[in-house]
DNA sequence: TCAACACATTTTCTCGAGATTTTTATATTT
DNA sequence: AAATATAAAAATCTCGAGAAAATGTGTTGA
């Protein structure tokens, strides 16, 4: 793989804020290509090989390998080094029903707390979104934006919600359920009732009706949940190339 | 302060594995001591100082001062070092308001899908509490072990609940509250009621009551906000001694 | 042919030293 | 006396080299 392909400085970067030391840029790009897939689920992680990939030394590496360690991206295996989290549909049931769990919550305070420049933001994101779905056909690299539209799309919904923890732990679903719908859309296309799923969650939420709203929320997280079923089956079995000589670790 | 009180090595470690790397090691005896005050809230954590301390370098320790920071319980302020993660009011209501979401709906999975083995553990679990509790005006130890017991506890009630992503959650939110019951508890004992909750909670939860449970298990959790709430106020203002020049950095 | 042991290579983990950046202290100017 | 600017000091961040561990290979024996 190229050089390019790793190191996305020309992207807009993940957080408002650009990386203010070396570890939170590699962080930042090596979070990025697991959860695009470029680095694949099981995939061993040699510092020596990333370092040359990613121009950073060898400890800079290893601190940005950890941060990734407690995001659940990366399994730290005792003495034998680092490695991209493995995937199985049992893991992605997990996440998408513990997703629900905190979006609906997170949508429920939303919309009871949230003020009118909070509905401002809602509209314009849903408005973005649509314009980047109706590229989705035409340009390739439309897939990218509607991807980074459809995240920030379902982070305004609940920026209402006043609760710093459960919008911390909605990131960190998000980023683990969208590493599985990459995998799993890499080459179907996204499906033709997403548009009207967001119309119907957009209208919904500016409508107040918290019910109706987390109503159409859990069905649309739980959707991609059979995208994922009916993946082909080696995605799930030939993403775990572990060498696992012993397997007497623990799965922690 | 002493070594000694650092390097808590005799002590039974945090889980049942014991740490297999020195970044390992470091991460749970700093953990360790941010959760139990011995560094208080704002405290500027100097790799240099603390290398000594913990004996161990200083990537080591950087190493091990980023697993804290996705942990929250350090803060990485740009170039300008690490430090313990500043406390507040408002952000105990949002840690226990999040972990009565995570709790109750792991209890009510736990109930709903525990098998007879699980009960037997709650009960276990509960009867070592209990003798702990019995101990605590006696023995000024008595009060570690009383911790220990009642995360066991908390831990064995929502051990039979399938999702990992929740008992994750409830670990961190555990390990947060648990910070801020320490501080608060220095000075005020235990309660006396909190064993008759205890006694309820265990009840309902192997008469396998669903709600009944849930409901207790919220009010026994948001009790310990009370308790902060009527904290003197001088544990949360002088918590954060920050020499903050410039505070332009934003709180992530 | 298969299993077990020992050796060699690779990789990980750890430590100490150098380059930037931030902070503190001092001196000068208005 | 207050404020700015300069300079010294401390701390952070980063990199490369050495020790410990694990994986893979080859050999020996049944």
């Amino acid at each position: 793989m190229s050089d390019a392909a790793l190191n996305n400085t020309t992207a807009a970067p993940d957080t408002g804020m650009e990386p203010k030391t070396l570890v939170e840029g590699a962080y930042r790009r090596l979070r990025r290509n697991i959860v695009e897939g470029v680095h694949p689920p099981g995939e061993k992680l040699r510092v020596e090989h990333l370092k040359e990939q990613y121009d950073v030394g060898a400890g800079t590496l290893r601190e940005a390998l950890q941060l990734l360690v407690t995001d659940a991206l990366v399994v730290a295996q005792g003495q034998r080094g680092f490695r991209v989290a493995p995937i199985s549909l049992k893991d992605f049931e997990d996440i998408t029903r513990t997703r629900v769990l905190i979006e609906t919550e997170a949508l429920r305070q939303s919309i009871a707390l949230g003020d009118d420049d909070w509905e401002g933001r809602v509209l314009a994101a849903f408005h973005r979104l649509s314009r980047a779905e109706e590229r989705l056909d035409d340009e390739a690299s439309a897939r990218e934006d509607w991807e980074e539209r459809n995240r920030v799309f379902h982070e305004v919904l609940i920026s209402a919600c006043p609760s710093r923890w459960i919008q911390h732990f909605q990131q960190i679903l998000y980023r683990q359920s969208e590493r599985y719908r990459r995998l799993s859309l890499f080459r179907n296309p996204i499906p033709r009732d997403v548009h009207a799923e967001h119309q119907l969650l957009c209208d919904t939420t500016v409508a107040r009706d918290s019910e109706a709203a987390c109503k159409v929320l859990t069905e649309h997280i739980l959707r991609t949940l059979d995208a994922v079923r009916h993946m082909p089956t080696e995605f799930l079995t030939a993403a775990a190339p572990v060498s696992l000589a012993r397997q007497k670790a623990d799965q922690a």
